[in-house]
RNA sequence: GGAGGGGUUCCCGAGUGGUCAAAGGGAGCAGACUGUAAAUCUGCCGGCGGAGCCUACGGAGGUUCAAAUCCUCCCCCCUCCA
């Protein structure tokens, strides 16, 4: 992680594509010659981010390696109100005890990308302040600088517009405008950024700081990232992918990346790795299977960042026991530390289920074990697997839906291995 | 507060007494083709010892042999009026 960098981060973070806009080009110039201190909020919306959060959580860490102060601050407070920015419905609203118990597994989540050792980045949970306001006071003091014809002109509220806002939701802008300014006034943060749903609300925060203060602060947004194909980041057929390794396990969280669409490759790989751009971008050359490779270094290289080096080593070796993948070539991308060697067998990193032999020598229905492993949602599920030809034990189809798994099926690594499709994975192991 | 419109399966959205587990589309899953990609074509797509049950159409009651569809009350949303 300790590499050397010395470009600008704006120009890093630009070339990367991580720039959606910018409130004033001046911003440059600042991350030049100042350290400036920046801030990205994140929603205690559930005990775990996921993968679309980690465009910010990657700005966040860039800008610490590149001598800045970053601050995370953690939304215990606005998401009492809930944030209506570019959503279709309301969310519903969480209790205070629930809040304060995601907000506590966020800041352990969020160490793992940023350091908050010793001031070199903060973590502080708005709800320190928001929760102490006198609603009077706020309104005299805050409420006052506040446009409502402006606010209604916000493209982040249009949608809302439409469906139906109430007042909670209309007053989460000048909260957030509220934590700038509380930031800037007592952190010196000069900077926030978020995701382009968030460019109203942070425009907001810099007129409200610049009408109290008097002085400049400034924004930048991220593109919101989707897939090629339009969906939004981090959904699969079992749900979100988390970053959580206990909610989705470093495996899976290494074949979603595996799974990538070829065209968002490079984006991803500039976005979700540390690798630099100059490797990066010889992606564009390589054609066909030889893709799989760079799909197997983003996966390495974000199961890293994200769980660790361990952890993407085995994820990555049962991928490629399972998949039969060749090692990446020493030539692609130098700086990744990817194992360049397969061992000989090792698909332990891929979930599994222990069974007796005694259970399986009565015989276990591979209707119940393939739910059971959660390769199949429901036992119809599992049936309607088995009929349309889409279940293997050790590699072989099974097509009769009253297929009994015993003893005999243990091969010689003394394991029974389930596969759905053509790609997904379970084992079993006798106990 | 008044008038009108609406809440349907993961999402959008038909359905206005039985033939509705509910059209159609999207998403998703599987098969073929491939490179663990995309596109395309095909099949599937509530649960359950699988055929017969159970749970489903905002919530609670009621009418009926039979309701997502009719009645009553309640909750929520939208539009217009105040």
């Amino acid at each position: 992680m300790g590499v050397f960098v010395v470009k600008n981060v704006y120009d890093a973070l630009q070339e990367r594509g991580f720039i959606e806009q910018v409130t004033d080009e001046k911003v440059r110039d600042l991350l030049e010659t100042e350290e400036v201190t920046c801030y990205i909020g994140f929603d205690p919306t559930a005990t775990s981010l996921h993968v679309g959060s980690l465009v910010p959580i990657m700005a966040l860490a860039h800008m610490q390696r590149h001598g800045h102060r970053p601050i995370a601050l953690i939304g215990g407070g606005t998401a009492l109100i809930g944030d209506p920015s570019g959503k279709t419905e309301m969310r519903k609203v969480l209790t205070r005890e629930q809040v304060n118990e995601n907000a506590q597994f966020l800041k352990t989540q969020l160490s793992r990308y940023v350091d908050f050792d010793k001031g070199k980045a903060l973590l502080l949970n708005n709800a320190d302040w928001l929760t102490q306001l006198n609603y009077i006071e706020f309104l005299r003091d805050i409420g006052r600088h506040f446009s409502v014809n402006r606010m209604l002109a916000a493209e982040s509220y249009k949608m809302r517009l439409e469906t139906g806002l109430n007042f909670i939701e209309f007053n989460y802008m000048l909260l957030q405008s509220y934590d700038f300014y509380y930031l800037f006034k007592h952190h010196n943060c000069v900077l926030q950024m978020g995701g382009n749903d968030q460019w109203g609300n942070i425009v907001a925060g810099i007129d409200l700081t610049r009408r109290l203060e008097g002085k400049p602060v400034y924004g930048v947004t991220f593109p919101l990232i989707t897939t090629s194909i339009g969906h939004k980041m981090g959904k699969t057929e079992k749900g979100t992918v988390w970053l959580d390794s206990e909610l989705t396990s470093p495996y899976d969280y290494f074949q979603y990346w595996m799974n990538s669409d070829d065209r968002d490759l490079e984006r991803f790989l500039a976005l979700f790795t540390f690798l630099p751009m100059e490797e990066i971008m010889k992606v564009r050359e390589l054609i066909d299977a030889e893709l799989n490779m760079a799909k197997a270094v983003l996966a390495f290289e974000a199961t890293k960042i994200t769980h660790s080096e361990d952890a993407a080593a085995s994820a990555w070796q049962a991928s490629a026991s399972a998949f039969r993948l060749k090692p990446v070539d020493t030539v692609l991308f130098p700086s990744s530390s990817i194992p360049r060697v397969k061992t000989e067998h090792d698909i332990s990193a891929i979930t599994s289920i222990a069974k007796s032999r005694e259970e399986l020598e009565r015989g276990l229905s591979l209707i119940n074990l393939l739910s059971e492993v959660d390769l199949c949602t429901s036992r119809g599920e599992a049936k309607r697997l088995i009929t349309q030809g889409g279940a293997y034990v050790n590699g072989v189809q099974v097509r009769s839906i009253d297929e009994k798994i015993g003893l005999s099926h243990i091969d010689e690594t003394g394991e029974i291995r389930l596969r759905k499709g053509k790609k997904k994975y379970a084992i079993v192991r006798v106990e």
